[in-house]
RNA sequence: GGGCGAUUAGCUCAGAUGGUAGAGCGCUUGCCUCACAUGCAAGAGGCCAGUGGUUCGAGUCCACUAUCGCCCA
């Protein structure tokens, strides 16, 4: 048999991911009554995405819980799908017509709609084929987007029952406006950010006293033009008494006579009151504060409580409009630069400090947002709310880690209203229509609609549809169930709803984890998942968040190219700790890489060594272990099945990778491979040996690596042709090894026995190692064992010590040799390497040194314990015994290693 | 300003229910031993951030402090 000796993912990895795609094997079977459920929805990526680390680990996590699942004989679903993600997508197709200087505008909305279907077609959903390159084992039968007709059926449905439940409502606020995307947002999808920032003390002055005034102080000047007034604190004495005074608010003199708000006229003055309330901070700046009801959200709130007039200076591209005079037509940072300017030179600017503030930004472009004063559509939050906290709070969906849930009540309790009207063309038209009154009307359908407004007017009227669409979240909130048909009963709802898992960072708990909760309950009456399953951020080797803008990003492609599929997701999954953040750099990969060509390595040793020879499923599932080494590997692999399933239903992947690793490498590989090499290649029972490991452990792996798993267990399974049903034809759908059908395996004795031999060799390699001997097959260890028993079984595995330590032979004996030896206490009696002529003797007695204050730094602290009177009163019995086990271990280690010490020496 | 997390070997991280510490990488030494140099063998390296407390005993529990990071306002 030809087996290359470096394994070379690439002539292997495409080949499965075909060979998976093409007989559908992530698309769950036909229905069987009764059988246990396993269904994970994917947290769907934008369709402007492009495959980065964090998806590739969110995802993977993810293949490797449901391919766990599958094996285990679930009925199983992963759902896959794209979001259409409205801001970011239109962006796109902007910045494209850009390039041929125009605007949506210019060309229509149908039109536009036109060109981003046409984009989604051609450029979109990428990621979707690169999930599918990087093992994702979703069914990809199922696979949804965002603005499905479906989903759009079912965001309406969603929408009218809100609206008819009373949740829904219309009205004016100061709302968050990206004027660069020409929308608002919602309050999560504003990121606040530390700036250094100004402070500008302007005097505004009386009326009665131009000379004097009172100065305020501001972030943000531009402002000042659509002030209505000035705020003081009541127990301001600073203050007190010119509480209801007028100032005169400069440099709008020649506007505020001809002030408009949406075509009406709005009577205000330059002559702005002095007002007392008590949210102004007394420490802020002067203690006063001008008053921007249009254009803060705070000031909003005074000039309700104050009945103050509203002006609004800025237009939706956050340039100053034509209420702001002179400076009409000027951005926003320009109309600032000018305003200063103005106040300076009529001596109304009193100084300019430096000022560290929190300033928001657009999560899309990160365009600095602006308060602005417009009609948006809200979801009221609270009744919604209540029973997801409920939920969470008695246990009915976990967070993992459990400390997000702390977050998650936090945000909850403090809810606010949802904005979900967005001032764009690509999404869910929001279905209002209005009649000529401004009256809404709910509806399906235009027709709906005209028959709703009939009935009302009693005629037909001319309806104007709603503009606006819905945020790109009013439509994933509902992706656990959409997905699944509803509103409709589909068989799918019944079968696969609610689903088991979610995975996802923390980033988005709250935009999209605690919204879900909210709708599964509402409208399902039922959570859509139990689990939470928080990952952490994917970082470079100095913790930045790996990002486009820095260009520190790694490229998951890139890393198939280079070490492979499995090596991606084993170097990933192995770092992913619960919750955890990952530090990785490119040569973090290495660690999958050589994984995978050890245990190729391991693979091509049994096979090569196996050739033609043909077992049968009989002899590799009761293999008849002869020597201790066999009985010993069988019961590790046994502990192995049992603790990677613990660390499974623990959601601890990196745990399940570590014990997958400390068995495959330091067991199997460095003992018993090593070890049955004595008769691997003529002996058949020692064959079915390494076999009836070798099949399962690549079950067992095979989450973590399906490729490489299921390459060699395709070559395993014809070295045994009746393993298989002739329906299970990848490893994808076998057994995954569970502990009941490997306890048998199990013996509890062994271990010890085992490490005996262990501690034995390891003794011999350390003392030929540190004597200067090295690996070179040199030497006659002596062992005098304590018992007879000991003996007995030393006696059968001398060839084995013999073989592992790579010496010329092994002696069971009853008196130490003559002549200047290495020795070595053990645990069941003592061993001596003769060393006469072969080493310089001071190379041991440097050796035995150094053990003999190792074992006297024990013996101290074991003592030291023993030695104290409250110690043996209070400690648990077993405890105090179990020092005084230790005490007698080292005690007599110590007699060999000084006896020795002496013998040497003189 | 409020909350959360981190601080363990040079680096990246593990360390249920308290009995003085582990892995991988890196480093040193010796090896191309008939699967693997993407490897084998041996070894060095840690007052578990600091201070106090609970306890017979604390990386592990409690309090405070410091540094770093994240979220919310």
């Amino acid at each position: 048999m030809e087996i290359p000796k470096n394994y070379n993912p690439d002539e292997i990895e495409p080949r499965w991911n075909a060979f998976w795609l093409d007989n559908r094997l992530g698309t769950p079977s036909v229905e069987v009554k009764g059988r246990k459920k396993f269904v994970i929805v994917i947290p769907p990526p934008n369709i402007t995405d492009v495959l980065h680390l964090g998806h590739a680990l969110n995802n993977l996590i993810q293949d490797v819980l449901i391919r766990r699942r599958r094996m285990q004989g679930y009925d199983t679903l992963w759902l896959p799908g794209t979001d259409h993600a409205g801001i970011a997508t239109q962006n796109m197709v902007e910045k494209e017509l850009l390039k041929q200087h125009k605007t949506r505008d210019d060309v229509g909305r149908e039109k536009f709609l036109e060109l981003l279907w046409n984009w989604t077609e051609e450029k979109g959903g990428r990621i979707i084929e690169q999930l599918k390159e990087i093992g994702c084992s979703c069914d990809w039968t199922r696979t949804r987007f965002t603005l499905d007709p479906d989903m759009s059926k079912a965001v309406q449905e969603v929408f009218i029952k809100l609206y008819e439940e009373g949740l829904i409502y219309r009205g004016k606020y100061i709302i968050n406006w990206c004027p660069r995307c020409g929308t608002a947002l919602s309050d999560d999808e504003v990121e606040h950010e530390e700036h250094d920032g100004k402070l500008w003390y302007i005097k505004y002055p009386f009326v009665e006293n131009p000379s004097d005034g009172i100065i305020v102080a501001t972030t943000r000047p531009e402002t000042m033009l659509g002030d209505t007034a000035v705020a003081v604190n009541p127990n301001d004495d600073r203050y007190k008494d010119i509480v209801g005074k007028q100032v005169i608010l400069p440099l709008v003199e020649s506007v505020r006579q001809g002030i408009t708000y949406e075509g009406n006229k709005v009577e205000v003055s330059e002559k702005i009151p002095i007002i007392a309330d008590s949210e102004v901070s007394v420490e802020f700046g002067t203690g006063a504060v001008k008053v921007t009801p249009a254009h803060d959200p705070n000031d909003y709130l005074f000039g309700e409580r104050h009945n103050l007039p509203i002006v609004v200076v800025m237009d939706e591209q956050a340039r100053m409009n034509s209420n702001a005079g002179d400076y009409d037509g000027q951005d926003r940072y320009e109309a600032r630069e000018r305003i200063i300017e103005d106040l300076r030179q009529r001596k109304l600017l009193v100084k300019i400090e430096k000022h560290r503030h929190s300033v928001g930004h657009c999560y899309r472009c990160h365009t600095v947002i602006e308060p602005y004063l417009s009609s948006q559509w809200f979801v009221r939050m609270e009744p919604l709310a209540k029973p997801a906290i409920d939920a969470v709070r008695n246990g009915e969906v976990k967070f993992l880690p459990k400390r997000w849930e702390g977050v998650y009540f936090n945000w909850m309790e403090n809810i606010r209203d949802w904005c979900i009207s967005r001032q764009l063309w690509w999404g869910h038209r929001i279905p209002v229509w209005y009649g000529p009154d401004e009256r809404v009307f709910v509806a399906h359908d235009d027709d709906e609609a005209q028959e709703l407004a009939r009935k009302y007017y009693g005629k037909d009227v001319e309806l104007r549809r709603e503009e606006d669409v819905l945020d790109t979240w009013f439509s994933s909130w509902l992706w656990p169930f959409a997905t699944m048909g509803w509103p409709e009963e589909t068989d799918d709802l019944k079968r696969f709803y609610p689903t088991d898992v979610l995975v996802t960072a923390s980033e988005i708990i709250f935009f999209w984890v605690a919204r879900m909760i909210m709708s599964g309950l509402h409208f399902m009456g039922e959570k859509p998942f139990h689990t939470v399953y928080i990952h952490g951020t994917v970082r470079d080797s100095i913790g930045r968040k790996m990002s486009k803008s820095l260009g520190n990003g790694i490229d998951p492609l890139d890393i198939v190219e280079k070490y492979g599929r499995d090596a991606l997701r084993y170097t990933l999954i192995s770092q992913a700790a619960a919750g955890q953040d990952l530090f990785i750099e490119m040569k973090s990969f290495e660690l999958g890489r050589n994984f995978a060509n050890k245990l190729w390595n391991a693979a091509r040793l049994v096979m090569l060594n196996i050739g033609d020879e043909k077992f049968s499923k009989k002899d590799i599932e009761n293999p008849e272990p002869k020597t201790l080494l066999d009985r010993w590997i069988l019961s590790r692999f046994a502990s192995t099945v049992r603790e990677v399933n613990s660390a499974f239903e623990n959601y601890r992947l990196d745990e399940v990778v570590s014990t997958i690793h400390h068995f495959f490498w330091k067991e199997f590989c460095d003992w018993f491979l090593e070890g049955a090499k004595l008769r691997l290649s003529s002996d058949r029972d020692e064959k079915a040996i390494a076999l009836s490991i070798m099949e399962p452990l690549l079950r067992l792996m095979h989450p973590i690596l399906p490729y490489l798993s299921e390459e060699l267990w395709q070559k395993l399974k014809k070295l045994v042709p009746d393993l298989m049903d002739d329906d299970i034809k990848s490893i994808m759908t076998a057994e995954y090894p569970e502990w009941e059908k490997y306890s048998e395996w199990f013996d509890g004795e062994i271990d010890e026995k085992f490490s005996l031999i262990q501690d034995i060799v390891i003794s011999i390699r350390n003392i030929k190692g540190e004597t200067g001997i090295g690996t070179r097959k040199i030497g006659v260890p002596h062992i005098i064992p304590d018992d007879d028993e000991t003996a007995s079984y030393l006696e059968e595995n001398t060839d084995l010590i013999k073989f592992l330590a790579r010496v010329e032979d092994c002696k069971i004996v009853s008196q130490k040799p003559d002549g200047p030896c290495g020795a070595s206490p053990l645990s069941a009696g003592e061993m001596y390497l003769p060393l006469s002529g072969i080493v310089n003797i001071d190379k041991e007695i440097e050796r035995l040194k150094k053990e003999i204050a190792k074992v006297e730094k024990g013996l101290t602290i074991v003592e030291n314990k023993l030695n104290s009177n409250s110690f043996i009163k209070n400690a648990p019995p077993e405890i105090v015994e179990s020092e005084k086990n230790k005490r007698e271990n080292y005690l007599k280690k110590l007699a060999v290693l000084k006896k020795q010490y002496e013998n040497i020496t003189k």
